[in-house]
DNA sequence: CAATGCGCACCCG
DNA sequence: CGGGTGCGCATTG
């Protein structure tokens, strides 16, 4: 694996993008593209295109997290969250790690195996105890999520299973009802499809 | 005008 | 409860 000077761009890249997440989530703000893409080009002028598509490679690369969230994507920096330790053995059941991912990736024609490794390896920092082949685990933890209907399976992909929300039987102990707000409780399950609408608006 | 700051409602574990 | 998130609006340059 030789370093070129290309790709020492990449990474410093990956630096402004984490910075320009950061700025941003300090300013409690939404780490979207668009965000992302100003906060950037005002450091170093440059088109949003370019940045959109150093975003996208940073993401596939695992180093920048893309999550769903509110009915829109955001990034996040993986980092903070490994701090996460995951003891993963033979047994260990990950299946709520791999409906979290299915869910947090909110990708609307659902998530493939390998999408669903690389989030968990990314937000987790998981110790692989001896002898321990972590796909194999991973795949268990699938089934189990399968079986316990977490998610869903689609030809080869994962979705996540929206009847399975609220088994809220809890206690109703004074629980104050209070009226959610309408245009934002439709995140949770509409949106879904409204995901599969490639806005495309650039310049 | 855009960029930044921030209170607080909301969500999820 | 406790911590993370980001809307909506105020403030600043």
């Amino acid at each position: 694996m030789r370093e070129t000077s290309d790709e020492v761009t990449s990474v410093v890249w990956r630096e402004w993008i984490l910075d320009a997440i950061r700025k941003i989530r300090f300013q409690k703000q939404r780490p979207s593209i668009q965000r992302i893409c100003q906060a950037i080009g005002s450091h170093h002028k440059f088109h949003e295109d370019i940045v959109a598509e150093k975003l996208e490679e940073a993401v596939e690369a695992g180093a920048v997290l893309k999550v769903y969230n509110k009915g829109l994507h955001s990034y996040k920096d993986p980092r903070p969250m490994q701090c996460r330790r995951v003891n993963v053995g033979k047994q260990t059941d990950l299946s709520r790690l791999v409906s979290k991912a299915v869910r947090e990736l909110g990708e609307c024609d659902g998530s493939t195996f390998k999408s669903i490794e690389n989030y968990v390896q990314q937000s987790n920092n998981v110790i692989l105890e001896s002898d321990t082949d972590f796909k194999l685990v991973l795949k268990n933890s699938v089934k189990i999520a399968l079986e316990t209907n977490l998610i869903t399976l689609e030809g080869k992909l994962y979705k996540i299973n929206n009847s399975m929300v609220s088994p809220t039987k809890k206690r109703r102990s004074g629980s104050p009802k209070k009226k959610l707000d309408e245009s934002l409780k439709v995140s949770h399950f509409n949106i879904s499809f409204l995901k599969c609408v490639k806005v495309d608006f650039f310049a």
